[in-house]
RNA sequence: GGACGCUUAGCUCAGUUGGUUAGAGCACUGCCCUUACAAGGCAGGGGUCGGUGGUUCGAGUCCACCAGCGUCCA
């Protein structure tokens, strides 16, 4: 497109957005190609939930994988973003059958396993279509020829292969063991997916008659149905209270079942009584416990929630009612000592919220030990590093405490367990191919384990799954391991540990160098977002309202490394007030770009100005600032100096000091140099600020001059540090406090905007000689009449206003409104602050521990502004003793 | 019980290896629809950085303890 074109007056993100990111993908700038000896950078995007839908957290997450990704492109590198979903087995199981129950009124088992499973992968295919929308709405770089999904061939045949070579090394294997229940979900759930939540409940203390009659054992528990299935009483061996019991029996009341008094270590004697009932089948301690005095297993709570045969006359009761019927039964026979309030944690399905129970089942377990050894080394010897690094310690902490990971799931969505079981010999194996005959007596009457793995597990998978693995793939060898993770803290031992772990084991890498951790996006009130709460913010409004550039600007800029952030929208619409100013300055540029032509050697052969040499040093700051805070995944602070810069600097000053040579006002050779500047400056603006407002920045700079197809693939600025120019610096800073002082003048007189005055510049030669050269700058910028510049040793002005800025006074002569009395009391404020600093100035410049020990650079800096500040303090009282 | 995080302007938050007079957005005050932008411009008010003690020439920044809030683990 030709520079100038006419360009709304405010930025619509709408028609830009979607035109470009369809442009982009059918370009195919995100398609990753390895070329032989380049630097690569890849990154396997956090799978969302196929059926769920984007929220903050994802926009989050996207956002700073897109800003690396985006940028690490544009520096050159072979960059891969692997795009993909998750299969999510219970959230989308559940979705699956109340939509069935709503529509049909039925559930799984009325269609079967193989019809509900179509029903599953009609409703994928849905939203599916969906998710990936609102990946491309965000502006997220993805490859999307490069897609998963953890349910794909490539996912599965990656599982199996796991989970084939696990279970023959013995690593993975099958128990009876106390797991957490949802009887809701109907399925075991892994540690992790319990949430223990601490509730007001009650400690109960039940006698229980010891069997020779001579009075009771009491007991506190917090959950008296589970009584029915108690086999012991155990105590402390230490306690000295009920040493003598030990190897009594007591009457298991209701039940009449009489149980041994056993000891062990893990009674705490100091709660309740000291004595505890133990229930091997529904507690993980008294399993244990069990396990160690070879205790009975007694379930009396099934997988329904209600009470087994086992429970006898309480059979069929639901859990809480047989509580309360427990306790009642208890209380009629006079065994219910006493009931205390006590707060307790109670564990609830991550899932569906309902409260877990802990039952013994036989279940699928993954040996945990021997794969956490090298996960911990990995990250202890820093060859995986985490950012900020004090997420290492939780991983550490929780890696080196593991425990067994129960890996089955009672669910039909998800990879089927592959092993199978043969009717006629009952030989069991696991194996990479449906087999259909046993391995060992060739019989076809085989059983596959009708359970489904753990989401998680080929979620662990995914750094290489993605990219081909079993198979010996190219993409594996040129992408793995992936340069970096981005993902919110609330999943690192869900996921992150695993894929560690995984990765090691399998493929003998890590999975990924460093692992980049953010936090969680909260309401404005500091709440987690929440369907149950309502609160949720979705990013697709935000965009509707503000634009994708607005919101990624908010959530880059919203963040501190690994900190959780509030999202408020009055800082999306401050971020679309910045895209749109950022749209009016290309604007303007464009509009005063419409017959310029670049210059073919760039910047060579200019005749610079003071403001195009202050510019320019200022974006090569901004740049080396920018790509520097971005090294360190510093987000926040990259994305500040560029709006800084941009707003007050670009615009703020450079664009209104060059509008006089833009407008012609000096001839065609300034115009043409200011041209330059300003089209090089902005240009190479929109190329920084590119990974993080993607669509606006495409926009403008396809405006501008430019080489390359797309900013997405041009090169990211490395500006000649020769562009910082230190003088140039500080001779603008003095132009725009002279600016600034008369300006504050005018302000405080409430003269009127369009009312030209006079100013008078008493300063040294060498201030007099910069202010000279930008003489039509001061005059335009703040809007005088006349500027007259003297020596210092002129006489000064009568009756005029007098303000010390930059080391120059500034007279402004204002016939009728100086009133001396408020211009005394004026200075002789200033003069007090001047000297209040001027004073600690001296005290640390006359303490000789300063001056020997503090760097060179910090003294030689005291010791300017002490200079500057006697001069201001001179000038000052000067200037009183004139009015007085 | 253990670990971690937070506490900075009225509100929400930044503050990169300790270094001048601590920043931003929103809100607030005054002036202005000046031909890029009123989703804007110019000028301004406002905080001593939760508390105490310490290290240091120098602490919002490092250390210790305390308080409040929050999160994770057990």
């Amino acid at each position: 497109m030709a520079p100038g074109a006419d360009l709304p007056k405010v930025y619509d993100p709408k028609t830009v957005e979607s035109k470009w990111y369809q442009r982009w993908e059918e370009e195919g700038y995100f398609h990753a190609v390895a070329r032989p000896g380049n630097r690569r950078f890849s990154v396997v995007i956090p799978p969302p939930n196929v059926t769920g839908a984007l929220h903050m957290g994802h926009a989050l997450n996207i956002t700073l994988q897109d800003i690396l990704v985006r940028w690490r492109r544009m520096q050159g590198y072979d960059t891969l973003w692997v795009p993909g979903t998750d299969h999510a087995g219970i959230a989308t199981q559940i979705k699956v059958e109340e939509n069935l129950r709503k529509t049909q009124e039925k559930t799984r088992h009325d269609l079967g396993r193989e019809r509900f499973l179509e029903l599953v992968w009609e409703w994928k295919d849905h939203y599916h279509a969906n998710i990936t929308k609102q990946i491309r709405q965000i502006g997220a770089s993805v490859d999307w020829r490069r897609e998963r999904f953890t349910l794909d061939e490539g996912c599965s045949h990656a599982v199996r292969t796991v989970f084939v070579d696990l279970y023959e090394r013995g690593l993975i294997y099958q128990g009876s063991y106390i797991v957490n229940w949802c009887p809701h979900c109907h399925t075991t759930l892994s540690d992790l997916e319990v949430e223990h939540e601490d509730e007001t409940g009650k400690l109960w203390h039940l006698q229980y008659p010891f069997a020779d009659g001579s009075g009771y054992a009491v007991v506190a528990t917090t959950r008296p149905e589970t009584m029915l299935g108690d086999t012991a009483v155990a105590v402390n061996p230490d306690d000295e209270r009920y040493g003598h019991l030990v190897g009594k029996t007591v009457i298991l009341p209701l039940l009449n079942r009489e149980i041994p008094i056993i000891a062990d270590e893990y009674v705490d004697p100091t709660f309740g009584t000291g004595m505890v009932k133990v229930t091997p089948a529904h507690d993980p301690n008294d399993f244990e416990m069990g396990l160690r005095h070879n205790l009975a297993q007694i379930r009396v709570i099934g997988e329904d929630g209600t009470m087994t045969a086992e429970a006898g006359p309480y059979a069929g009761l639901e859990r809480y009612t047989c509580r309360a019927r427990v306790v009642e039964d208890l209380q009629k026979q006079g065994l219910l000592l006493r009931i205390d309030d006590h707060d307790h944690a109670v564990g609830h399905c991550y899932r569906c919220h309902n409260v877990v129970e802990p039952l013994v089942s036989k279940q699928w377990f993954v040996r945990m030990k021997p794969l956490a050894e090298p996960a911990i080394e990995a990250v202890r010897n820093g060859s995986i590093r985490f950012v900020p690094d004090r997420f290492a310690k939780n991983y550490m902490h929780w890696m080196n405490n593991i425990r067994d990971w129960c890996i089955s799931r009672q669910l039909w969505w998800g990879h089927r367990i592959p092993v199978w079981t043969c009717l006629e010999c009952q030989h069991q194996f696991a194996a990479k191919v449906d087999p259909t005959t046993c391995s060992k007596c060739g019989s076809q009457q085989l059983e596959q384990d009708p359970d489904v793995l753990d989401t998680w597990f080929s979620s662990a998978l995914w750094p290489f799954s993605t990219l081909g693995w079993p198979e010996r793939t190219d993409d594996l060898r040129d992408f793995y391991p992936t340069s970096v993770l981005v993902t919110a803290y609330d999943i690192i031992y869900f996921w992150v540990a695993r894929m560690i772990f995984s990765g090691l084991e399998h493929t003998g890498r890590k999975p990924f160098h460093d692992v980049l951790v953010h936090g969680l996006v909260r309401d404005a009130l500091g709440r987690k977002m929440s369907k149950s709460l309502g609160n949720g913010v979705d990013p697709l409004e935000v965009i509707a309202e503000c634009g994708a550039d607005a919101l990624r600007f908010t959530l880059a800029t919203g963040v501190a490394p690994g900190n959780d952030t509030r999202y408020h929208p009055e800082r999306a619409e401050a971020n679309r007030n910045f895209v749109n100013k950022v749209w009016n300055a290309s604007r303007f540029a464009l509009m005063n770009l419409k017959d310029y032509t670049p210059p073919a050697d760039g910047l060579a052969g200019l005749q610079l100005e003071l403001m195009d040499r202050w510019v320019l040093s200022r974006y090569a700051a901004t740049a080396h600032e920018v790509t520097r805070h971005l090294e360190r995944y510093d987000f926040g602070e990259a994305a500040r100096a560029l709006y800084d810069f941009i707003w007050s600097e670009l615009c703020d000053w450079y664009i209104e000091m060059a509008k006089p040579r833009l407008y012609g006002h000096h001839g065609a050779e300034r115009r043409w140099c200011a041209q330059t500047v300003l089209s090089y400056v902005l240009t190479h603006t929109m190329e920084l600020l590119h990974p993080f407002m993607p669509f606006v920045t495409e926009e403008i700079w396809q405006h501008l001059p430019h080489t390359e197809p797309s900013i997405t693939v041009a090169a990211w600025p490395t500006p000649d540090s020769a562009l910082i120019d230190e003088q140039a610096v500080a001779d603008m800073t003095l132009v725009m406090e002279v600016v600034r002082a008369i300006r504050n003048v005018r302000s405080e007189k409430t003269v009127p905007p369009d009312r030209a005055i006079q100013a008078i510049v008493h300063a040294e030669s060498a201030r007099r000689r910069i202010l000279q050269e930008d003489e039509s700058i001061i005059i335009s910028l703040a809007r005088l009449s006349e500027l007259t510049l003297t020596d210092v040793s002129a006489p000064k002005p009568d009756r005029a206003i007098a303000v010390v800025a930059g080391g120059v006074e500034v007279y402004i002569p204002l016939a009728g409104m100086v009133d001396l009395q408020e211009e005394l009391e004026r200075i002789r404020k200033e003069l007090a602050e001047t000297q209040g600093h001027l004073q600690r100035t001296r005290d640390r410049l006359a303490n000789p521990s300063f001056v020997d020990r503090a760097p060179a650079k910090v003294v030689e800096g005291a010791r300017q502004q002490l200079q500057a500040l006697e001069e201001k303090e001179r000038k000052l009282s000067e200037r009183m003793k004139e009015l007085k």
